[in-house]
DNA sequence: GCTACATTCAACCATATGGTTAAATCGAAC
DNA sequence: GTTCGATTTAACCATATGGTTGAATGTAGC
């Protein structure tokens, strides 16, 4: 199933809107870990890390694979890309005085 | 109320994870405009709208002030960059061979 | 095939989300 | 001060979210 690029951005900042989410994509950052490595630092259940896991891999930030009994969670970094790209059409109104600029025009706007 | 990193974060990706609120800010982003205006090519009631701009303005994505008997939404831009740094974090992981340089000490890892 | 371990699934719960309609508020203008 | 236009609030609804516990599944090893 091909997301819409709306839907894939969607899917990618609602995986982000999460503390838990973000500090598994650091953790997973420094190395390819198991899901039970993955879960041990934070104060949830395996089950609810797993959910968190899928909201992750379902944005495409994280990829699996088993290698025996472990699932085995490595980082997808080119999924962020995504994100990269949607804000870098704002970077002119937060950096440079282009901010400024802008008021300015907004004013005159009506 | 100043709101933790996490928290700021959390408000940030949790406004950019809908469709229509990204659409808003892109709206806005051409220029402050009261509500009726950002309202009228979405396909929403004014109330849905109005909600949606509470969720921007809780991000402090966008600011307002009444002018008459309008409310004018501005972009508020430099909130984005908060998500810009973090994101920024994970740049080398996509950019560059970098990438596959992480895998295969991922591979080693286990 | 039984046992043990790693992980997921199912059922459940409380709260949040995104939408609606209808009533309430606020400022302007007469 | 009444009326009109702009916007918010309240009440409501269906669905999603983030968490739990307990049962189920999958793989390895004996």
């Amino acid at each position: 199933m091909v997301k819409s690029n709306a839907a894939r951005l969607d899917s990618i900042f609602h995986a982000l809107a999460d503390p838990t989410r973000r500090a598994l994509l650091r953790d997973v950052s420094a190395g390819a870990k198991s899901v039970g490595d993955l879960a041990r630092p934070h104060a949830l259940t395996l089950a609810a890390v797993s959910k968190h896991l899928k909201v992750l891999e379902a944005a495409e930030l994280v990829a699996r694979q088993r290698r025996g009994s472990f699932q085995i969670v490595r980082l997808n970094a080119p999924a962020l890309l995504d994100a990269d790209e949607w804000l870098a059409y704002y970077r002119p109104f937060w950096s440079s005085r282009l901010d400024a600029l802008a008021q300015h025009l907004e004013g005159e706007n009506q």
